[in-house]
DNA sequence: ATGTCCAATAAAATCGATTTTATTATTTAT
DNA sequence: ATAAATAATAAAATCGATTTTATTGGACAT
């Protein structure tokens, strides 16, 4: 019934479930790049009518995932190496200010959280229960959660997941350098703990384009 | 993207349809902020069935006019004035690195077609016919339109549409101040011209401000 | 051979009806 | 009288079938 769905336990509307289950499908590349989503297809394999398979595709669609095309269906969005550079300019342009509001507004419990979100990040790396790729949108959305913009935050947020489907696409089955980043991440931590902006956003800058860097050779 | 046709022409689909028309209802503020969308309710004004209004309403998502509430259907996003100053201050900082970049990429052509949508639009002050407002967005875009970065663009876009709305709903028949700001976006051409970016950007950011202020006093 | 027209097919879009879920109104027990 | 439980209503979500639109594969003429 499900395919490679990280959505375990049964979703509480066949429109979200379909909604996860693309997205995950379309992150990881197993929908590949430009293939046509087809409404059939899509149905015998998750299962369900036409109407809320429209709907998560048209919900896709503000995501950057899927493209709609009138009269013509959907199909995953393309991947380019321009769109992957661009994506990655504007993750260090963004989460640059974001950064910075935050640390100005810093407070106590912001700080705790984001030292929170890291451990817990750190602890997913060890133990394969817990969903790392999750701990660790969630740690970098902590890092700049604290800007007082949920709009900025939402495009950040889009940004990290289009940011990382290269990653998987790059290489599907390629574990996640956890030890290259590790000292990175606590890096960037205590730069924020110190209140330093230019130190914590030239690091998550770099973290970022180097990361990418090794992406953009997968891509090539 | 069309701003004011309440679906004048007949729409290629259904969705199509639905999709301009409840974007112009929100945006002009006839469904007001908050405001529930009851499916059969549109039905009924709209004269199609559930599917594409459904549809249409999810695409609205992307566009944050409207919110789902899980198995609680859809409404007009909320207004706010933290929301308000959020978008302003947003799109100063994101104009920026669009207009930035735009100027460093800058090309005669380029600079052709700003010279010519602002024409087009000043035109449009003068002549009823012509529909100012989709020539206005037009202008605005173009100016920063040169910076390479499609996904910025369409967040800036995305901006622009959320800030108007505000303008409507401010006061939703006040005519827009077109003598005063006609200079000011002159001088923001001017400085384009010359390639200079401080310049541009501090115009188009007070442009935005003043206005912002504008409004901000009818919202209160 | 090449391009145009038309028929056959496949797919998307849409509809009307049904099922599921939330909301409201009413009853019952304390 | 108030709170919890239940019934009645309204709305959302979904389905299966139909209609509309695009695509494909010949048949024909140039």
């Amino acid at each position: 019934m499900s395919i490679g769905s990280t959505s375990s336990a049964m979703e509480s509307s066949a429109t979200k479930g379909a909604y996860s289950t693309l997205r995950d499908l379309i992150l990881t590349g197993e929908l590949a790049p430009g293939e046509k989503l087809k409404i059939d297809n899509l149905r015998k394999i998750l299962g369900m009518g036409a109407a809320p398979i429209r709907e998560a595709l048209s919900l896709l669609t503000s995501d950057q995932l899927v493209v709609r095309q009138d009269q013509r269906g959907f199909r995953a969005a393309e991947t380019s190496i321009e769109n992957f550079q661009e994506i990655l300019e504007l993750r260090c342009q963004l989460e640059s200010i974001a950064l910075r509001q935050s640390i100005e507004n810093t407070s106590d419990a912001w700080i705790e959280e984001v030292v929170l979100s890291h451990h817990r990040m750190i602890r997913a790396e060890v133990d394969p229960k817990k969903n790392f790729e999750i701990l660790h949108k969630a740690f970098h959305l902590k890092l700049i959660g604290n800007c007082n913009s949920p709009v900025l935050l939402g495009f950040c947020s889009q940004l990290y997941d289009l940011n990382i489907r290269y990653r998987y696409i790059a290489s599907r089955a390629f574990a996640y350098e956890a030890r290259m980043v590790r000292d990175e991440h606590q890096c960037i931590v205590d730069a924020v703990i110190e209140g330093d902006f230019n130190k914590a956003n030239q690091l998550l800058c770099e973290h970022y384009k180097t990361t990418g860097a090794f992406v953009i050779k997968y891509i090539e």
